[in-house]
This record gives C-alpha cells, sequence and structure tokens, in this order.
DNA sequence: TCTGGGGTCCTAGGACCC
DNA sequence: TCTGGGGTCCTAGGACCC
C-alpha cells in the first residue's frame, strides 16, 4: 500500500480512525457576514460540442474526438451512453462501437468558441477567471442589485446566450466558495444550474464522495477512506486540528472552502505567461531504439522552444524523461549558465546526457521534455563568458526563422536531429522531404 | 571532531487538475 | 480503464552557511 508523499511524515502514532460520531453540522453564522456568491460554469462536453455546432448533423449521435492522438479525449453523452469512456484507445472503439463518429481535435476551434463564451460572462461580470478552456470561475458578489436581476436570473441569462449564441450547452453552480461552486455546477449535468445556499452546504456534501471534491485526488481519496471518510461531509465534520496534523495545508483550505469560508480568490489575470512547458509523446509498441529516442526528444525540445519563443520566454531549467512500458520515469534535470530558448543548447545537453537515464535492455512508452521557470526573455541578458553567446547566435536564427515561418505556413524549416521522428512511419517520402525542407545543424 | 542549532535556498518528485 | 498530453502547486530533505 503506497502512503502518499504528504502524509508520510505526519500520519505517525496520532491518528484518529474512528468515523466522526456527530453527523450533524451546523454552518458557521460568523461567516455570513462576509458571504461571497460565486459562479462557476463549465461546458458540457466541450470539444464535442464545438464539433456539433460546427457541424449540426452531428447532432444526437455518438461523437468523440481525440482521433489524432489515439484516445477517446472528449466524448458525446450519447456516446457515454454506448459505454464509451475517456481514455479509450481508438482502435478498441472501433472494434467495439463502430457506429461512433470519430473526429480529430480542432483545437483551433476549441480555443475561439471559448473566448466567445467567457466574453458572453464578461457581459455581465468583469472579472473573469478563465480556469481552463471550458470553464470559468467568476464572483457575483452584490451584482444582484446594479443589474436588478437576482443571481440565478444573471446565470440563467448567460446560459440562453450561449445556447443561442453559439449551440452549445453549459452547467453553472453558484455557491459561496470557489469549491463549492465546483461541487454545484456538476450537481446536474448537461445543462445544469445548481445554487447552494448556506444551509443547504451539508445536505449537497452528504451526498457528494470524497474523490469528487476539487482537488482531492485518487491518493488522498484512498487515504481518507481508510480513515472512515467516504464524503465531504465527513470530511468537514473532522476537527480543524486533525485535518492539521493529519494532511498538508491544501486540504485545510478544502476544509473551510467546503464549509462556505471562502479562501481561494478569483484570478482574473490572463494567463499568457507559463511557467513551464512540456512536450511528450507515447508509442506503442514501445521500442528501445536510441536514434528514435533520441530524435523524439529532439522534436519536443523544437517545439517547446518555439511555444517558448512565441511568448518570449527563456529558461535555464529544463529536464527530460524516458518512461518505460510499466510506468517508471527516468528524469534528467540540467541547469544552464543562462537562459535561453534556443533548441541546440538543450539537444546537445540531451545528447551528451542521454546515457544517464536510458538502459539497454529497457522498453521505452514515452519520451517527453520540460522546460521550467520561465522567464521573460530579456533584452540585457547577455553572457559575455559562457555559453550565453553562442545561445545567442542560435536565438537570433531561430528569430528570423519564426517569422518566415508565420509567412509561409508551419514547420518548413527543423532540424535535422528531428528528421526521423517527423518521417515515423512515412515510407518512401524521405527523399521528397529532404527536397523541400531546409535542415540544418 | 563524532558534534550544536538554526536559517535559507534549491531540487526532485509527488499529487492534482482539465 | 492497462492508461494521452499539457499544465500548476506543494513539500521533504539535502546543501550550504553561520
Amino acid at each position: 500500500m503506497k502512503v502518499l508523499a504528504n502524509f508520510v511524515q505526519k500520519n505517525g502514532a496520532r491518528l484518529d480512525l474512528s468515523l466522526p460520531s456527530e453527523r450533524s453540522f451546523t454552518y458557521n453564522k460568523g461567516v455570513n457576514k462576509k458571504q461571497k456568491t460565486i459562479f462557476h460554469m463549465d461546458g458540457d462536453a466541450f470539444f464535442v460540442a464545438v464539433e456539433v455546432a460546427k457541424n449540426p448533423k452531428l447532432r444526437g449521435l455518438p461523437v468523440v474526438t481525440g482521433e489524432e492522438k489515439g484516445i477517446v479525449s472528449a466524448l458525446s453523452y450519447e456516446a457515454k451512453a454506448l459505454g464509451v469512456h475517456r481514455g479509450m484507445p481508438i482502435f478498441q472503439l472501433k472494434k467495439q462501437f463502430p457506429q461512433v463518429i470519430i473526429t480529430p481535435g480542432d483545437y483551433a476551434s476549441y480555443a475561439r468558441y471559448s473566448t466567445k463564451m467567457f466574453d458572453i460572462v464578461r457581459r455581465y461580470v468583469d472579472d473573469v477567471e478563465e480556469y481552463s478552456i471550458d470553464e470559468c470561475f467568476a464572483d457575483l458578489t452584490g451584482l444582484d442589485k446594479p443589474l436588478k436581476m437576482s443571481y440565478r436570473e444573471i446565470a440563467e441569462r448567460i446560459k440562453k446566450e450561449i445556447i443561442e449564441e453559439l449551440d452549445l450547452s453549459v452547467s453553472i453552480g453558484i455557491a459561496s466558495t470557489k469549491v463549492l461552486a465546483k461541487v454545484a455546477s456538476k450537481w446536474k449535468k448537461p445543462n445544469g444550474l445548481t445554487i447552494i445556499e448556506p444551509e443547504n452546504i451539508p445536505d449537497f456534501l452528504l451526498n457528494t464522495s470524497i474523490e469528487k471534491v476539487w482537488g482531492i485526488g485518487r491518493q488522498t481519496t484512498e487515504f481518507l477512506r481508510q480513515r472512515g471518510i467516504r464524503n465531504a461531509h465527513d470530511f468537514i465534520s473532522k476537527d480543524i486540528e486533525w485535518i492539521r496534523d493529519t494532511l498538508a495545508e491544501p486540504y485545510e483550505v478544502i476544509w473551510h472552502e467546503l464549509r462556505g469560508l471562502s479562501l481561494k480568490e478569483i484570478d482574473p489575470r490572463p494567463k499568457t505567461k507559463y511557467s513551464s512547458m512540456q512536450r511528450t509523446r507515447s508509442f506503442h509498441p514501445a521500442t528501445n531504439d536510441r536514434v528514435f529516442l533520441l530524435s523524439q526528444l529532439s522534436k519536443h525540445i523544437e517545439d517547446a522552444c518555439a511555444k517558448a519563443r512565441h511568448y518570449e520566454l527563456s529558461t535555464r531549467k529544463f529536464s527530460f524523461f524516458l518512461k518505460t512500458r510499466n510506468f517508471e520515469y527516468f528524469t534528467y534535470s540540467l541547469s544552464l549558465s543562462s537562459p535561453t530558448n534556443a533548441p541546440e543548447i538543450f539537444i546537445s545537453l540531451v545528447q551528451r546526457y542521454f546515457d544517464e537515464v536510458y538502459r539497454k535492455g529497457v522498453m521505452y512508452r514515452t519520451t517527453g521534455v520540460n522546460l521550467f521557470e520561465l522567464a521573460s526573455t530579456s533584452v540585457s541578458q547577455f553572457d559575455l563568458f559562457g555559453d550565453g553567446d553562442r545561445a545567442h547566435k542560435f536565438e537570433q536564427i531561430h528569430k528570423q526563422i519564426d517569422s518566415l515561418e508565420d509567412k509561409y505556413g508551419k514547420k518548413v524549416v527543423y532540424l535535422a536531429s528531428t528528421h526521423h521522428a517527423r518521417n515515423r512511419g512515412v515510407k518512401g517520402t524521405e527523399v521528397d522531404d529532404l527536397d523541400r525542407d531546409i535542415l540544418f545543424l
């Protein structure tokens, strides 16, 4: 039995394994004064819904997206009703459910619809936190007066406008905290609107199993279940001291939020900056081909660096990893003397240290790279003494290539070390590709 | 020399999310 | 359910310092 690392230090002798004896919970009235009204909205089967909005002939049919990934990444309610589930391999889907319509993901469209959907919310409230492509939070506190509508009416208007203008349906939850608003929006799906009033918190939580709570995942669910905590109400019935002594700090925040005390702020700042970027790819069958694996890593670095340059971000820190057929990770982390976003620098390091993680007899299923601690590329960060000079030259070259590619379309130019990965499985195209592409390094 | 008590900074890796 | 890809945040513990 694996114990969650976060718990290791604290779950010594003093565990209380008993069930909470009292199942009644009284809402803390002191909190009422600063009662907030938090709104959470969640797109219903969003990716697939956009496919249907683009092509209404698909309405009412079992549809999934994710063809290019090889697994079902989103599915319509009709597909779900058949027994299709997220993560199901496409080949298996085809065999088992030949009637299901499979589409490739069209992320540009999803992003467009997402923006439009959030803009409708912004007609009513200025500060909207775009939590993911199909989910947002907003603080509606006090808006009922100036808008001369109840909170329910505001939510109904938003739903109506999204359906009429975008042909999409959403589910909305309203409660006094973000965690509760998430519980509410999940309560009825699709096309739901659920409001949790403070006095109804216990009822909702008694019917919310612990793993459904935002922030409580598989490991913590298992840990809590062993201690008799099955639903969210069991969780909030524990003393705060018990939570503090047994779990890590984020769970204390969840405990308060579930009781109605708002601690998680709405953060409306646009997420244009990334603090890390990663690129990974799995393949099957698993392989031990050293050249192939290196070439995959090269491609990942090239792609991640292209994105980093697009956002004008650089870093000194990066890592690469191989994942074995048995899902074991072997990671190698590196620090440079100065930040860069030139792939040549990272690739030469991967080539140098690859054998620190690679083993001859082992079969690998995934490769990946991670750039982290990304920061704005600053003009004045020349490193005249170290590797920075070399990196700087490459950065200049890439700047030129990037602007060329913007003009003439994507990926005309790529690194020679990536060639193998980009042409895998396409037979008889090698010569053509060499003709068309400019290779360097 | 077999031995402190503390602070800070960094890293690796885990858990979680969609 | 034999498991894709892209993120964020947290924390224990080591390194280093006085």
